[in-house]
DNA sequence: TCCGATTTGTTCGTATGTATG
DNA sequence: GCATACATACGAACAAATCGG
């Protein structure tokens, strides 16, 4: 149950870490803020007084309230405290996540860093709330993997907030174009050119891709599926490239699979190219609906070379992700930060990973 | 400055010092201070409200307002400090152990705690580093998994301490007797009861049974074994009941079961009931190199119902674990005991989950 | 320097919701 | 179930500080 002070608090400390308010600008006035948010003045004083003890404003008789400056002084980082890195994924407990924060655990904590992990669902509202509640505390260094890369950011003041307070951050898997961090990241165009190359030099021509669009890997994996196609002269079908987004993520890519299996034989695709294993592993239940064998009547290719590339009945043919490493690199990464070390980002690059999905066409 | 709110602040702090409130003594209530002072709530609300900010009161609604212990450090009351878990568990990344996380990280993010995350694999030199680390910095509560629960622990002492230090901690699967903690588990010896009673009802009198037993999970499920076969009227035999420890995981059963499927024809056992799925499917690989299918040949019945269960290649029958709600539960439960609660064990009851690698023997 | 509009500070009254014992 | 105590919320009034004109 949210008490409409805490509507009001909250929305006041929202505007004080995106940036909305500057340190020592006025804020709104009691008078508005009654207005805005149609509440009594109690209210709003209740609001406010909040965020002054806890040292986000301060009050000035006759004149407003204003935002405090939160720029921390360095000479509280001199005293022994806990250090603390935060680590901001998509997701926590699934796919190839716990491996890379793994990576990243162990080496950390080897220095003395406790590791405290936020996920956003990839959703901005979500990636918004993490954000807030890291620059509300005391964090010496942030490792994102960023929400929606692809798409325009709404929280990029946050992260502005950070570079203020002087919190080094990095991105992993992919970066907000905006801000060009420090960043480790995979050739990803390499990878989605290494998928469509295997197949193509397989023989097949029909090749469809899968690709999530709301992020940067998505797009880059489709640049290179494309650039495969150039490069070996063959034409790709408009049709056969489907885009997709996290939202649409259990169903798009199985609807228009379904589409296209649903062709005149000459038309049904050979092979098809995956965003990663995960979907893979969906459309391989679509293909067994259809009665249709891997890899001898349709090859299929993943990425990541997850746990799932390995488990599933039919073992993937698939991109390696570093994964382990990639938590490891990124661990020694924001400690080079912390010590304020210049650093320069890091592309790993993919390797092909040959199973049983893909054959020769032949 | 005379405020009538800074009369009745001043007045009740001086009452504090001077020892009229003892720690923890309610205070007058608000309306007994109103016609004490001869002023309104909401003055009476302020000055209180001051004091409590300041960590010289607490209220609880509906008792009252008491009087803060203020033995303890007041650097420590007066700045609003962040809140942070740690949760030690003997692995992170793999297996159900990201989803448990999951679980308890949604609920103790929600209420503006951090979670730390440690990591034993299950060695006691592990957790001995582990605990050292905790117990050097300044946390909130601690959620443990057991390091190898069965054998006697070296670190009770460091358990012993969080006690001293007032560090709330409850642990989850087991808990050493020792100390008997607040504890989530779930009921194991039915759970071994269960995979074994199905196997039985299914017609298999030549169950062999894999248990890890340097924790108490395995030993309990091994009872529920040996009980289930008793029950049935069916005698266990002792070269089918096979333990090993942490470091043998990787050999000692598949050895083991090797050793096993060598037999004549009518020794060889027609049902395996595993520790836990991951073992499940270890053995899986040991079943296809001597070309048995599963369920045909012989039946084989995991335990946590893990993703390995329904992704292998043959989908697993299984017993459930309560993963992500255990993972609540000890959110919820630590929680509780920060705020000096009582609470009592909870035990989750296992639920047999069935699938394709069991099948009634004719 | 003073005025007046604005803004925060203090104080009262009232009503209803919710947790505790 | 009931009384008690704190929590949230509305409304109103006047005081004190600030700031531009």
């Amino acid at each position: 149950m949210k008490t409409k002070y805490s509507i009001v608090r909250d929305s006041i400390k929202t505007k004080i870490l995106n940036g909305t308010y500057q340190p020592n600008q006025r804020i709104s006035s009691e008078s508005e803020l009654m207005k805005e948010f149609n509440v009594s003045r109690h209210t709003v004083r209740q609001a406010i007084g909040d965020l002054v003890t806890k040292g986000w404003l301060y009050r000035v008789q006759g004149s407003g309230t204003f935002c405090a400056d939160m720029s921390r002084d360095l000479n509280k980082r001199n005293v022994t405290r806990t250090k603390n890195i935060a680590m901001i994924t998509t997701y926590i407990s699934e796919y190839i996540f716990p491996t890379i924060i793994r990576g990243a655990e162990t080496q950390l904590s080897q220095h003395d860093f406790n590791v405290s992990l936020f996920s956003t669902n990839n959703d901005h509202e979500m990636e918004k709330e993490v954000l807030e509640k890291i620059l509300s505390q005391d964090f010496d260094g942030v490792i994102v993997e960023p929400t929606k890369s692809a798409l325009p950011n709404p929280n990029i003041g946050y992260y502005l907030n950070l570079e203020r307070k002087n919190i080094p951050y990095l991105m992993i898997h992919a970066y907000y174009d905006e801000l060009e961090p420090p960043n480790i990241i995979m050739d990803d165009e390499m990878g989605g050119f290494m998928q469509t190359e295997h197949l193509l030099e397989l023989g097949h021509e029909n090749i469809v891709g899968f690709f999530k669009t709301d992020d940067n890997q998505g797009i880059k994996r489709m640049k290179g599926f494309l650039n495969a196609h150039r490069k070996y002269g063959v034409v790709a079908n408009p049709n056969n490239v489907i885009v997709y987004n996290t939202a649409e993520k259990k169903t798009t890519p199985v609807e228009q699979l379904k589409k296209l299996l649903s062709k005149s034989n000459s038309d049904k695709p050979t092979a098809i190219v995956c965003y990663h294993d995960e979907l893979a592993v969906l459309l391989l239940e679509v293909l067994r609906e259809y009665n249709l064998n891997v890899p001898e009547d349709i090859s299929i290719i993943g990425y990541d070379d997850s746990y799932l590339a390995s488990v599933s009945e039919v073992k993937l043919t698939t991109v390696k992700h570093p994964q382990i490493d990639m938590g490891y690199a990124a661990a020694k990464m924001i400690l080079e930060l912390i010590q304020n070390r210049k650093v320069e980002p890091i592309v790993f690059t993919p390797e092909l990973v040959v199973r049983n999905s893909t054959r020769e066409l032949k």
